[in-house]
DNA sequence: TATGTGTTCTTTTTT
DNA sequence: AGAACACATA
């Protein structure tokens, strides 16, 4: 057997790895080592119980996971182990995709994501005239009523469905447009899947007996219908594994259900359950932080994580005036880390609730030319010309697309708008045909009306060169697209030269992904290249080695960075107004909690006074996250400094180029660095005993040298002593932050 | 039909 | 701030 999987386990978890048979549930904290426990388990089968890597399964949640597990894995068993790691909905695109036909789709399908899925919505809407429904509601519904596992029959069936019977007709006529385009929503693949398998004994019967061993990471984060494909694929063997952390349950706004993870013994009666409490990543004062903040969350089966190292810095608590400040701030101390502490670009990481709160963050870590990477929010393929083009590819893998096909239909312009649509759409509803075919048909009509005859024959014209490429390198393809339809020309029309020019540059960048995408992969189909595009979206990381982490909090789970900064921490932002407004502060408590269980050494919890959001600014107080952390005896934790007051800050604020004092030039924006390097390398407190500093004293000042204190104003902690120095004249400083000793 | 202009609305988190 | 939409004009 090999031991060396079992080193670096604590006794407990190589008990968890060692129970290889039935269903085992590990529910257990942040940084308790079930990832770990996870993975060790699988080099375990593989290597000391010689089960085959492809009949080992393991789901995990978001496609940084998936990435981080395969690593881990490839570290252990090497880079051809054929185990499957996949997220849920990859998982059933893959078996989707091999039994399309058994329910009616083609092996080709394309995966519609919001933006297609939305308009559809409003073609539906339109075409029914529905005015006294909002599309956001109704989709809002029907992806719910998908994530319980409901089909449109189903929902029909239901008690929502008999006392909605529009909202039924709706989804009906929406799954209905789908399949007419040969088209899945990111919902369908779930309920799909799991249809397929449910009414196809064989086909199940297959997948049942291949994965003698499933895992599933993030449990508690799974929604119904993923729960029963879950349970579906173990039913035959019965070997599912499963960890999570009910605290790190964030998403529910997607239809997870904590009781998936909470009954997992009552639906698995001869389950193994295990508790680890212990924390192996972060500091203990990161721990008591974390403790006291989730603590607050009444919803939850108490348990306290235990640190398991011993020493480490303060939490450290900043405060700025506005985002700008906040972000200089950020930058300054993360320069100051590297110059001083050794600290590499990629131990960093910057977290935030909402992804654009992170932009200031990113503008100034640009301009101090600090190489970053950003995660989580607006993707590279959510770029306006990324989609266009990618459109056309999908219209030329799936001819039936049609999202697709509005799309590109009149981009670049060529004289087919709404009225050209309008007869085509009409002809392919008549007939129960895709919008290209109905093209294709009309461009032989001779019908008086349609006056873009002649531009229709010419887009279909293009549209079957561009299918016959189908096949050749997808490079080729987009090169061809970007020719024959004068895709340049067209961005440089609307815009000025410079946006132009990063569009297009955009475009090519996405070329080499493609690319890239060919060699690297052995599907390395146009199909496969859509959906790796839609399914699996890499961000376009400037360099994944050495550069700091600018993310939103979902897009970390289950990652971890020697330091971590919580930006845009205030109410309103983090929690979200809207979890305010509906009384749903406890799972951004939960992101919270993810948040700063991310960190190992350093931790910086941060909030501005101002904040520019959606076109002007924002006065916002201080989270109530950050006062519940540092709650009951544990100020020794957290330490505070820097910013002025709230009602002081909103009474005068000046203008925002000032606000950091810097105006762009390097030197300028190195001063400053400087003198806040100042501030943050000495410890935050240094006088604990301010009421011995009295008038007429004598001080030495570590800096300034010995002073005689003249006045002492204010009170306790703002306490304020000024001093004369023989040489430098008079200084006030405030006495608790000051590295001063009495002499 | 294209294009310009003005208006209103919406602002979380991911697959 | 930015998108999406609606309406008027070329
Ligand atoms: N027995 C152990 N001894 C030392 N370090 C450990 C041990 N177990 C886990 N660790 C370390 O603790 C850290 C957290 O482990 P891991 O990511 O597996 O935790 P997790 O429970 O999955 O966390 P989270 O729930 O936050 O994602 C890792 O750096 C890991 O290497």
């Amino acid at each position: 057997m090999d031991q060396d999987i079992f080193s670096g386990l604590s006794p407990i978890q190589k008990e968890i790895v060692m129970c290889t048979e039935g269903p085992v549930l590990v529910l257990a904290g942040a940084g308790s080592g079930k990832t770990r426990v996870l993975t060790h388990r699988i080099a375990h089968l593989v290597q000391n119980l010689r089960v085959p890597g492809y009949n080992i399964l393991a789901i995990t949640f978001t496609n940084k996971a998936t990435n981080e597990m395969v690593e881990r894995l490839e570290k252990m068993l090497g880079p051809d182990n054929s185990v499957w790691v996949y997220t849920f909905h990859k998982f059933c695109s893959i078996i989707l995709r091999k039994h399309a036909e058994k329910i009616g789709f083609k092996a080709g399908f394309s995966i519609y994501d919001d933006d297609d899925s939305k308009k559809l919505f409003k073609r539906i809407f339109k075409n029914q005239g529905i005015d006294y429904l909002t599309e956001d509601e109704v989709r809002n519904e029907i992806s719910n009523a998908k994530q319980k596992g409901l089909t449109a029959e189903r929902y029909t069936a239901s008690i929502d469905g008999i006392n909605n019977p529009e909202k039924a007709d709706l989804f009906r006529k929406y799954q209905e447009g789908l399949l007419q385009a040969n088209a899945m929503d990111y919902d369908d693949l779930l309920v799909n899947a799991f249809e397929l398998l449910n009414n196809n004994p064989d086909i199940a019967e297959y997948y049942k007996n291949k994965f003698k061993y499933i895992h599933v990471d993030e449990f508690q984060d799974t929604n119904k219908i993923q729960n029963d494909i879950t349970k579906l694929i173990a039913e035959k063997w019965k070997n599912l594994f499963v960890v999570g952390d009910d605290d790190q349950c964030i998403y529910k706004w997607r239809g997870a259900e904590i009781e998936n993870i909470l009954c997992f013994d009552q639906v698995y009666k001869e389950a193994k359950t295990f508790k680890l409490q212990e924390n192996y990543r972060s500091t203990p004062n990161i721990i008591t932080s974390a403790n006291n903040l989730i603590k607050n969350n009444s919803e939850r089966h108490e348990k306290e994580l235990v640190a398991q190292r011993n020493s480490g810095v303060r939490v450290e608590y900043l405060n700025s005036f506005n985002d700008l400040q906040e972000a200089q701030q950020i930058t300054s101390i993360i320069y100051s880390l590297k110059y001083n502490n050794n600290y590499q670009n990629s131990d960093f990481a910057i977290l935030v609730r909402e992804a654009i709160a992170g932009n200031a963050i990113e503008n100034r870590i640009r301009e101090a030319g600090i190489s970053y990477r950003v995660l989580g929010g607006y993707k590279f393929y959510e770029r306006k010309e990324i989609l266009d083009v990618l459109a056309y590819l999908r219209l030329v893998s799936n001819p039936e697309d049609n999202a697709a096909f509005l799309r590109v239909v009149n981009y670049p312009k060529r004289g087919m708008g709404g009225a050209a649509v309008d007869f085509i759409s009409g002809i392919s509803t008549e007939k129960g045909i895709s919008l290209f075919e109905a093209a294709c048909i009309a461009a032989d009509l001779d019908e008086v009306k349609f006056r873009a005859k002649a531009q229709t024959i010419e887009f279909v014209e293009l549209m079957r060169k561009l299918i016959s490429k189908k096949n050749t390198a997808i490079e080729c393809i987009i090169r061809y697209i970007l020719e024959l339809t004068c895709f340049k020309e067209e961005l440089e029309k609307g815009q000025t030269k410079e946006e132009a020019e990063t569009r297009y540059e955009n475009i090519l960048f996405f070329e080499k992904q493609a690319k890239q995408f060919q060699l690297k992969n052995k599907d390395s189909s146009l199909d496969a290249f859509i959906e790796s595009v839609t399914l699996a979206p890499e961000t376009k990381e400037i360099e994944s080695e050495g550069c700091i982490t600018i993310s939103t909090v979902h897009a970390v789970k289950g990652l971890e960075f020697p330091v971590v900064f919580v930006a845009a921490c205030e109410e309103g932002v983090f929690p979200s107004q809207q979890s305010i407004n509906k009384e749903e502060v406890e799972e951004e408590r939960r992101v919270m909690y993810v948040a700063i269980t991310r960190a190992k050494d350093r931790l910086y919890v941060s909030n501005a006074n101002r904040r520019f959001r959606y076109g002007k600014d924002e006065f916002h107080y201080p989270s109530r996250f950050i006062s519940e952390m540092k709650a009951d005896g544990s100020r020794q934790a957290f330490s505070e400094f820097g910013g002025r007051k709230f009602e002081e800050e909103r009474i005068s604020f000046s203008d925002r180029e000032d606000d950091y004092g810097y105006n762009g030039s390097v030197e300028k924006a190195n001063e400053c660095v400087n003198a806040i390097k100042q501030i943050i390398h000495a410890p935050s407190v240094y006088n604990e005993s301010i009421e011995d500093y009295k008038t007429g004293k004598r001080i030495k000042h570590s800096r300034y040298g010995e002073g005689v204190i003249i006045l002492i104003t204010g009170e306790e902690d703002d306490k304020v002593a000024t001093v004369e120095f023989p040489d430098l004249g008079i200084k006030k400083f405030v006495i608790k932050n000051t590295p001063m000793t009495l002499l």
